[in-house]
DNA sequence: CCAATATCAGGATTACTGATATGT
DNA sequence: CACATATCAGTAATCCTGATATTG
């Protein structure tokens, strides 16, 4: 999981006093201390859903995939629409669609609304492995168990701000 | 940068609706919400991080490679603890400071304490090249420039227990 | 003809495992 | 001899930029 043992210091509160004595109170070091934790926690939670979800033969991103097309009606997807929903590239959808069909998890189908398009459609044994998949996630919070409910709320209106400045939806109600 | 239009709602808020309907109140919703949430602003920071400091021909990670050098006493540190500081794997810390070492960034010294080992040397032009990419990263304030600074101690703080929980560091003081 | 929908080829980055040469 | 320090080879995952065939 790429570092061993533990710092006698948090790293990332080092590099902040460290950049104030180089750069200046001016600069904005909570933003790069706030950046880099936004970092390091990615990777820690990546590690532990790609762990969680690995017995079954799953990555959290096909994972996601899964779970995307379980909650549609037919338990089927135009591959575009699995892209702007999951907010990835269409060639990474291809990908992993194609991997997933490898799995015998989902099936291509063609569209019958659309000779160009594509349908992603999950299968019985591809409900199967994803249910089994989210009880091993809801075993570990997600990856989260550090957090309450509370603060989940507080770490999500925080993080939405940023998305929402991104321009990812039009919206701006979460509550 | 991956995905293109908006959408006319927020997707993951949408899936923490759907996630409920389906998997129960009883479930981690909102550690699921935050966890995509963390991945997806990761993904837009990183984004954000890498075009700032592409014109000085550096990716975000060989910039944080750059500012650690920069802060040591003599400009120099042994490849282990690179990569110890920055948390990466030892074969990245070969292959960011190799690349450094092409683009005249830094110099691959034998280290004279310890015939095994490697240090990385910043040279001026790391100097250089590192300076006008901070100046271009403070200019966007990290990516992060939709929070205020008390958000930033909030998010901080959020994260730094995910950080701790995992044994990145031993102490627990942040203030 | 232009736009949209995948898909493919190819390049870049990062991480991991396992093997290896060197030195403590 | 056991251990530490890089480095390398090979594998995997993801994203990106074109190019392409098909269809609307």
């Amino acid at each position: 999981m790429s570092a061993s043992r533990a710092l006698p210091f948090d790293p990332i509160q080092r590099a902040a006093e460290l950049w104030e004595e180089h750069f200046g109170a001016d600069s904005p070091v909570a933003a790069m201390a706030s950046v880099t934790s936004v970092m390091r926690v990615q990777q820690i939670l990546l590690a532990r859903l790609d762990a969680a979800v690995a017995p079954f033969e799953l990555t959290f991103a096909r994972y996601e995939a899964l779970v995307l097309l379980s909650f549609s009606r037919r338990g089927e997807m135009p591959m575009s629409k699995v892209g702007e929903r999951l907010m990835i590239h269409p060639t990474s959808v291809t990908n992993i669609v194609r991997r997933l069909a490898g799995q015998g998890f989902v099936e291509q189908v063609p569209n019958p609304r659309d000779g160009r398009g594509t349908l992603a459609r999950i299968t019985p044994a591809g409900r199967e492995a994803m249910e089994r998949a989210t009880k091993s996630l809801h075993a570990i919070d997600f990856g989260l168990g550090a957090l309450e409910d509370g603060q989940h709320r507080d770490l999500f209106r925080l993080l939405h701000a940023v998305r929402s400045e991104q321009g990812d939806f039009t919206e701006g109600s979460h509550g």
